[in-house]
DNA sequence: GCCGGTTCTGGTCACTGTGACCAGAACTAG
DNA sequence: CTAGTTCTGGTCACAGTGACCAGAACCGGC
């Protein structure tokens, strides 16, 4: 960022570096009925009106890249994400992209507890990550929807990344809104793994980890269908897992 | 990238987003006498010859992020690396940066063994990780080297990924040229991470990892001061480790 | 040739963390 | 009351690791 390579120094002038437009493309996970879902919007071009895409908007020169990335939710699907996790994934910047012009766009992966809908007039919708097709879920059938420009890259990526960040950081807690019972921690890590864990185990992994859940006072009371009542955590402080958790 | 979100497609016109300048920075690491080194150049703006920068270089309209990274380091320090690693860092994008203009800055890591000098008659030269001061290193002292822009930021990123890096892949061998001895390889930990590795510990833990390394014909004579030969290997076909090799 | 120093290679042993599994506690639904 | 559910706590066997030891194969100096 900022000063930016010796390049800029020297010239302005003499080197031939071109305007690149820059924008911020954002993938918002959250967990809604123990699913993964990921946000998705129309884009605007008319000739990809039958397709989605990831919220993205242009980079505004007096805008910091994490700001580009909240404004491009509250404009495209009227979403606000205060509580969430954010943080790079990578730039995408093949000179290949969008014909009206190269634009070079930071991808950014967003992690939030269960949100309201996305604003009816927006378009904009939550898809199960399941039915993406080609992101490791069960179900990589024809009518996943699809994607515009290089999203169908980006996505995958995304989810990779949240899937291993699982693994070796404290992040799953992001997802879940507090308090929170094990069981709901349980939950984002079967739902973003798609694997069934066992709650011995997990309990005895999550709760030895010092800092990584704090108990608070209070019980939950079971769901439908039964169940001993829950003990209720709050996030700890620790940010990294040791040793990792490492998905089956 | 490409395609890069919705709001190419609507605007234009109706978007406000600047053509802001886009550079790719690199923080090339390589090995040399058992230290781990970072190529450093001199800023070209008047004001700051006497700061050191990464080498970086504005991107071109038909030209790739990766191919920018190769020819920043080709123009700024005369250097080429084609058996290099080469991955995306992360993008700085602080609006505050160059009073000149907006900059987006895409840092890259580039991990090599070790390679010639860099041409003298560009002022670049490889730094030992050691004295660069904040960066993990033992000497944080006060006599390290003045860093331009907020590349200060970056190069301790950089360090970051790659030691987190050789904890759970196969890339230690990017800074090895092949056939290499498991001392070698050891030799590379130690330099990255800092700290110094038990060599049978280190050995059966390489060895029982499939495909990490393949030992070749022959055997590597000893270095000054004795030792039994060492068997050599290549690179295996592994990338990630199972599981990871934690630093102490 | 001998001897201490070096590195490489192979082995043992105790300890930690994990997966698989069991069982009781505490609730809901019928 | 009973069957089914989830939560919580426990045991046991096993894999991987760190600490450590010892022999193999080389160097240099005496």
């Amino acid at each position: 960022m900022s000063g930016t390579s010796s390049a800029v120094g020297n010239a302005r002038g003499s080197e031939r570096g071109s305007a690149c437009a820059v924008a911020v493309d954002v993938a918002m996970l959250t967990i809604r009925d123990g699913e993964l879902m990921l946000l998705l919007v129309r884009p605007q071009p008319r000739e990809l009106r039958d397709r989605w895409a990831l919220p993205g908007r242009r980079v505004r020169d007096e805008e910091s890249l994490d700001d580009t990335a909240h404004r491009a939710l509250r404009e495209l699907a009227g979403l606000t994400a205060p509580e969430a996790h954010l943080e790079q994934l990578r730039t995408y910047g093949d000179p290949i992209r969008d014909p009206r012009g190269r634009v070079v766009s930071v991808a950014y992966l967003l992690l939030t507890p269960t949100t309201d809908d996305p604003a009816a007039d927006t378009g904009a919708a939550f898809f199960p990550v399941r039915t993406l097709g080609g992101t490791g879920g069960a179900e990589d059938d024809g009518d996943a929807p699809l994607m515009a420009y290089d999203h169908d890259r980006i996505v995958p990526d995304a989810l990779e990344r949240a899937r291993s960040k699982l693994e070796y950081t404290a992040l799953a807690t992001a997802f879940v809104a507090e308090p929170f019972t094990l069981g709901d921690l349980r939950g984002v890590y079967e739902a973003v793994w798609g694997v069934e864990l066992d709650a011995a185990n997990f309990r005895r992994k999550v709760v030895s980890t010092r800092d990584f859940v704090v108990p608070v006072e209070g019980l939950a009371p079971p769901g439908p269908g039964g169940g001993r009542p829950a003990q209720r955590y709050r996030r700890g402080s620790a940010e990294r897992l040791h040793p990792a958790m490492l998905r089956p």
